[in-house]
DNA sequence: GTTTGGCACTCTGGTCGTTCGAGTGCCAGA
DNA sequence: TCTGGCACTCGAACGACCAGAGTGCCAAAC
């Protein structure tokens, strides 16, 4: 069990290599943070820290910076959730409540999130699976050829075409609307199944195949949708990586254009709690330098989808998780409204 | 006027200079192409270029690298649009046929053009003002609010939800429905406003202002969502820039996520044509030293969007503008087919 | 036992010169 | 008009050197 000093030593050489980006040593720590001890004092704890492996020296005779291990008990124990200031906060409603539709909250939160952290934002789309059918249409758009569009409450639109083999009568097709809305709108997309599963029968026989084939379209729709989208911005603040860029930088870059890996960072996030991703703790390779902060965000009391953002394991934590955490409470706040 | 072999000394030093990267001297350059003449005479020919603006040193006693102007004739009078590899050919069209919807097509198309010419790929979803009308539906989602829901023959969707001040009825709204859709279906959207405009008249007085309100609102999305989405990919190429990182790669992240400054960049591509703007003939600052290359692509004959992609001026142009226009050729297919 | 001051040691980073080589410009001759 | 030759320039690479920051360890003090 490392002492309370010793800890307070950690948190000292987090919070300033965070700020300098340079290997920060015992004498500076001195100067800079009233630990109350002398430079040798702090030696001595440095070398407990860095035999345990909190801490590591790129070379002999440098300062120390942190490890990823380091920064897990930072972020575990040592530091809290900076809250933003008021200003702050007044400015994300501001900007989030100019928002005119989903792919414009989406935008915005993006754009904000990626200012308020100085890194690179990542925001997923409302989920499918999780949200509620507000209406289901039914075209006829060709004879035998039908489109068929979702729209859900957090706004999000999505639309199949049908062919049919044999063409569908307009008033089957109302008739067909009527029945599927008056079953699922209001539902949750993961309970439409059983829900819909006997409808073919109430059919004339003619229409049974047609019917049979819009509803495993739609079921399809649902299962296949799960695929979410997202939304990244910010990539602008990569630069600010560190010194070594090309090869830091590029295989990020390569990460954040495959949704697959994207989604499985946010995934990671639990439903509620912020989950932090430090370095190697990042499944994807690429990522090896990088710490993920996300969360879920949700118009009710529950997640629908998530949000976080990406930057150098040298980040500054509190700060970043607060930004996260307030941008997702906003972003609720507004979908429930909507 | 040049002469003809002063023209083929610049040739000669933009093809060096886009495969090494480093200035060209005289004699690697006689060593390296059959000039048939002496490096003593190219210094001389070189220093008439170097006169004319269109090639410089980065200081004395190195070799010369093209300028703008430079890469500006090579590219009018010099080099021509390199085709590609039935291989090639064969790829594009095996990978953008697997598209399931118009997303699909899009991202492939990114995808593909970054892969291509490995540089940063854009690509304009088809604009709504160029596209016609496939459908138009409405639906009543609550008492007072409705959902409207515009199908474009290219497969995008745009919906809006309208609050009327008065209820409307279904009876109205189906009719209004089916008016609407017989006078606009097959249409292009430029087309839409003269044959709408006297719809209301046509309905009840208490209607009249819903149908106002519904006509006002599609015309609205005809023009705001003339505000055209685009998708970028292969940003990881940007890490191919160059040796002066950090500078050079920030200002193109920043434009890049600017959806103005990227539209302003496509839009500079003539109709059919291809476009090549080279260094400082962007006008976006940061792009000072990015060339584009874009295109026009289309269902028809006509161009309903655009494509290109952004590199550093020093890039292979007949190669891009050959993947470029490949690209925009195979994709316009698949728009038509489906 | 912990803390401290002192001290020797070890690195890295920056600054100079120096050298090396590529490339140029110019000139006189073919 | 082209060519070969030659002197000149300048950046890149190399090595030496120094200064500074930081360490580890030890013996003394608290």
């Amino acid at each position: 069990m490392l002492s309370e000093r010793r800890l307070e030593v950690l948190r000292a050489i987090v919070q300033d290599y965070v700020g300098t980006e340079e290997p920060v040593g015992s004498k500076a720590l001195t100067e800079r943070h009233r630990l109350g001890v002398s430079p040798a004092t702090v030696r001595n704890d440095m070398a407990v820290l860095e035999d345990e492996g909190y801490i590591a020296q790129p070379h002999t005779s440098a300062g120390r910076i942190p490890t990823d291990k380091g920064y897990r008990l930072f972020v575990d124990r040592l530091a809290g959730v900076k809250p933003l200031s008021t200003p702050e906060r007044r400015a994300i409603q501001n900007f989030l409540d100019g928002a005119v539709d989903l792919d414009d909250v989406v935008g915005r939160t993006v754009r904000l999130l990626a200012q308020l952290t100085r890194q690179v934002a990542v925001v997923q789309y409302p989920s499918l699976t999780r949200s509620t059918v507000r209406h289901v249409e039914l075209l006829s758009l060709a004879p035998a050829r039908l489109m068929l569009v979702l729209i859900t409450d957090t706004g999000r639109v999505e639309q199949r075409l049908i062919d049919c083999q044999t063409p569908f009568g307009e008033t089957s097709l109302a008739d067909l609307r009527a029945r599927l809305n008056s079953r699922v709108v209001g539902r949750r997309f993961t309970d439409v199944p059983p829900l819909v599963q006997d409808l073919p029968e109430s059919f004339e026989a003619d229409d049974r195949a047609t019917v049979s084939t819009v509803l495993a379209t739609l079921l399809e729709t649902l299962v296949e949708e799960a695929e979410e989208r997202l939304m990244i911005g910010g990539t602008a603040n990569l630069t600010r990586f560190g010194h070594d860029f090309p090869l830091t930088i590029r295989p990020v870059l390569e990460a954040l254009e495959e949704q697959v890996v994207l989604l499985k960072l946010l995934g990671e996030a639990s439903e509620s709690g912020m989950a932090v991703r430090i370095g190697h703790e990042n499944a994807y390779e690429g990522l090896n330098s990088t710490s993920v902060v996300s969360v879920g965000y949700g118009s009710g009391g529950e997640a629908v989808a998530k949000l976080g953002v990406v930057g150098p394991t040298r980040m500054d934590y509190p700060g970043t998780m607060g930004a996260v955490r307030a941008v997702a409470r906003y972003v609720g706040q507004i979908l429930a409204e909507s």
